[in-house]
DNA sequence: TATCTTTAGTGAATTATTTCTCAGTCAGAA
DNA sequence: TTCTGACTGAGAAATAATTCACTAAAGATA
């Protein structure tokens, strides 16, 4: 007995769950080398972080290693999974079918990953009914109610132009939806159920650019 | 007279340079609502983050506000800027020309965030010559160095499958290139001179499924 | 079996980051 | 001019995150 504040509660650091989904992606590659365990001292190696940052990460959910003998990877790969809830698929909704929209319905890696885009959707008539990706047609923005209920959807991916990004994350929200990766150059406002990440390779460039010259 | 260990230095901490481009996003976004100041606490309100935060990530590089008053946008915007080393332009090169290469090709936000995509390379033979982007066309990779030593560029972005982005990488900085930002889903060994960021959707998505459910 | 090497898990120590608090300044109102 | 409310900058305090250092276990080896 340590903690009798909150019986069930051990809130893990967001930081700690943020760098679980990069050991996972290395440990799978490590996995299709046909490597069968590893350490955290090899994997810290790989990422550029210490090891015992990766022991002392993991050991927030439970003992998965061996002393002496490191971490069974296929085990470690079914453990992670499971703490991140990526053991079953998630339907996805895309809206924004432009350039970086096809992009991202063309991306083959959210298959094996966790997650599958089950429909795309934009407001331009012109784009409505074509095909895109794997076998899906660009649905109307406008049906996006009806498109959430069917698929029971929780997840949307947004690559809409900036201007019009609160407005369509608004939507996304008032329809149901709780989790948006956001690649508008823009900070939504959301209520605080709703968790938004973003992807801005402009942010990434200017923080490159500091520490050039 | 205070830090006589080592002069001319106060290296500040590298997730204070990663909120700045944020701040300067924002800034540039009330400016052209049209508004002429703002205060930390307003800015934090729009980010979601304390204004104290706002005020000491700012103190690090200076008194760029006015007490009773706040801050200049477009004041703040230049120094920003300055201090990011994007008051000028950076030629950046592409590589992968692909979905997702094509969608990095067309966007249209690099140039005013002073940025600048001079030249984009793939290995498909199918590819090379065709016009792609705003009057560019895809070289062969083959030629990296040629068009390295052309254009004098530092940063790269990576946008090919992640089976070559090891080798892509490494070509690269073989050319003299010292930043990259890769959107392949792997983490690149790399000396420690060059500074790799990363872009993974799945990554974003894995850590929001952490709270779903 | 005894010994050696490797490695996980963990409390303690250290380091980093964020928040608090407040003195000082500014602009506008009275 | 004086007063008032708004706001910055910064030291101190509080929190959070990382690394250290050690115990114990596992497997290999002699």
């Amino acid at each position: 007995m340590k903690d009798e504040s909150t019986p069930g509660k051990a809130p893990i650091p967001d930081i700690v769950i943020g760098r679980l989904p990069v050991y996972l992606r290395t440990l799978r590659l490590l996995a299709v080398e046909g490597r069968e365990v590893t350490s955290s001292q090899e994997l810290g190696e790989h990422l550029g972080i210490s090891s015992a940052q990766i022991r002392k990460d993991l050991s927030h959910f439970g003992e998965f290693g061996k002393q002496g003998t490191g971490y069974n990877i296929a085990f470690l790969c079914q453990q992670l999974q499971k703490i991140l809830n990526v053991d079953t698929i998630w339907p996805v909704i895309l809206v924004g079918a432009g350039s970086l929209g096809t992009a991202i319905a063309n991306y083959q890696e959210f298959e094996s990953s966790g997650f599958r885009i089950v429909s795309v959707l934009d407001e331009d008539t012109q784009k409505i009914g074509k095909p895109i990706g794997d076998g899906l047609r660009i649905e109307d923005f406008a049906d996006l109610n009806q498109q959430v209920e069917e698929s029971n959807v929780k997840i949307a991916v947004m690559a809409v132009p900036a201007y019009a990004a609160q407005r369509v994350a608004s939507q996304l929200i008032e329809a149901g939806l709780s989790s948006i990766l956001c690649y508008a150059p823009i900070t939504l406002a959301v209520p605080s159920h709703v968790r938004v990440e973003y992807i801005d390779p402009v942010v990434h460039f200017q923080h490159m650019t500091y520490y050039l010259r």
